[in-house]
RNA sequence: UCAGUUGGUCAGAUGGUCGCUGUAAGGCUGUUAUGGUCUUAGAGAGGAAAGUCCGAGCAUCAAAAGAACAGAGUGCCAGUUAACGGCUGGUGAAGGUGACUUUAAGGAAAGUGCAACAGAGAUAGACUGCCCCGCCCAUGCGGAGCGAUGAUGGAAAGGUGGAGUAAGAGCCCACCGAGCGGUUGGUAACAAUCGCUGCAAUGUAAACCCCACUCGAUGCAAGGUUAAGAUUGGGCAAAUGUGCGUUCUUUCACGCCCAACAAAAACACCGCUGGAACUUGUUGGCGACAGCAAGUCUGGAUAGAUGACCAUCCAAAACAGAACUCGGCUUAUAGACCAACUGAAAAC
RNA sequence: GCAGGGUUGGUAGAGCGGUCGAUUACACCAGUCUUGAAAACUGGCAUACCUGAGAGGGUAUCUGGGGUUCGAAUCCCUAACCCUGCG
C-alpha cells in the first residue's frame, strides 16, 4: 500500500485538526482515520538546511518508519524540528521509535 | 630540494541483505476511465545539478510592413559561435626578479553639469611678488617690463639640466614627453623610424550626453488535450473603437476595456527529453573552433525517485540534489593525481 | 521552478557623490517638577580598536567583498540574508 500524504488540503487539515506529540527533534500531528491503512507526511522546513540535507533526513525518516509498527487507522504528519538534520541514523531511529510508543499510549487511554 | 605560475583529470570503489522511481517483455486482476500487482531484464543526479548574471531553442500574445521618439544593453583590434556581455589570439596600459597575472580600454577642441575642505588662484582674470625708471631721507606713490616665487590640493598652465637677462619667460639649446605629417611593417588595434611645430587644451562619461552596434513583451505556474457548459454590472464605440513601449502611416482581423460572481473532475495526459548530444579516431587551424568517419542511447520525478546496514581497501570524510532543454559566466568545494614552465640553493 | 523588491543606532524610518557617523520619532539614561509615580520640560544617548589620570582625541564601520572617483551609505560588479507575487 502507498502510504505517503500528497494534498495540501490534507496536510492543512492534520495540522488544524491532529492532537500533536512532541519530542526533543520532532513534532507529530495525528488524525484517526476509517481506512485500516495509515498515511503519513513528512514536513522539513527550509530553516533546516539546503534542498541536499532536506532530502537526506526525508529520506532516513521514511526509511525508520518503514520498518516501524506504525499503528493504523491514522493519519500522520511528521515534523522536523532545528537540531534533526545533525543526527546520526541509530539516534533518529531511536528516538522515532520512543515517539510511536508514546503515540500508542495516547490512541489506547 | 624548497618556493611558486599556468593548464587539466577524478569527485570514492568492490561485494552482500532490505527498500524507492521509470522503461521493455510476459503473467494475473480491476474500473466509467487514466489503472493495480507479480516475475525477469536493463537504467537511474552534478562539476558545479546552485545563484538566475548573460545568450539561444520552444510556447503564447490574430498576422504583417514602414517612420519618428522613448527605454535597455554593449564599447581597443581580429577571429570564433546558433547566439552572447562568453571564448581564442593579438595591441596598449598596470603589477611581478620571473614563469605569468589583471584590465567596462570609444569620445573631455559638440554641448551641459559637478569638483566639498584647503589654497592668492580651480581653468583663469586678479592678488602676493621680481626688476628698472621718476618723486622721495625712508615707508610709500606713479609709470614701464616680467610671468619665475606662493605653508594648499587628487589636479596649479609640459618636465629636468643648461644658456640667457635689469628681472624673467620654450625666448634659445640638449634629452624626455606632447601634437601634426610622411615612410616602413601589420588584415587591424598599433609599433618602429624620419621630419615639422616651442607646445594651445585640469579631472570626471561605473554624471547627463555624443558616436557606433544590438534589442518586441512574457516565461513550461509558457501553452495545450480529455472538455463540454456558463452569469451580472459599468465605460468606450458602430469603424471616428481595439489590436506586441508611445505616436503616426498602410494592409488585415475583430467589438474592446474594467469590476464582481459562479465553476474548476484527476493516483489524469501532452509539452517531457534524440540533442547546435556524447565517445573515439582523423584532417585543417597558433588557438577558440570547424569538417569527416565509426560507434552509443545516457534521469524524467510531481509531497517530488539514489537510502539503511555489514565487510575490505590506513580513512570515507568537501561543496552539494535534475524539475522544459542547451551554450557560457559567477559563486561554494575535502582530498588525490598529471603535464608544462619560473625563481633560489646545492651537486655534477 | 519563474519573476520582483529590500538590508542605515536598541526599534521604526529619512538621507543630492563632499558641510554625513549620519536627521527625526519611539525606547533608554540623568535632571527639574511631585509625598511618590505618570505626563510635561531640559540635557544626554551607535559599536569596535588605539591613545589619555580624566576631559577628550584618532582610526574603522550604513549586510560582506571588490571596483570607478581626489572623495562612495549614495554609482558599478559580486556574494549572503530577508520579504512579496504567480495556476
Amino acid at each position: 500500500m502507498d502510504h505517503r500524504l500528497k494534498k495540501n488540503s490534507q496536510f492543512n487539515y492534520i495540522y488544524k485538526k491532529g492532537e500533536r506529540v512532541h519530542t526533543e527533534n520532532f513534532t507529530l500531528f495525528v488524525v484517526k482515520s476509517r481506512f485500516s491503512c495509515y498515511k503519513i507526511g513528512f514536513s522539513i522546513s527550509k530553516k533546516l538546511g539546503k534542498a541536499n540535507k532536506r532530502n537526506k533526513l526525508k529520506r532516513r525518516m521514511r526509511e525508520i518508519v518503514r520498518n516501524l509498527q506504525v499503528p493504523s487507522f491514522c493519519n500522520y504528519v511528521l515534523l522536523a524540528k532545528e537540531n534533526a538534520t545533525s543526527l546520526e541514523f541509530l539516534d533518529l531511529k531511536k528516538e522515532l521509535e520512543k515517539l510511536f510508543e508514546k503515540v500508542e499510549k495516547k490512541l489506547n487511554v
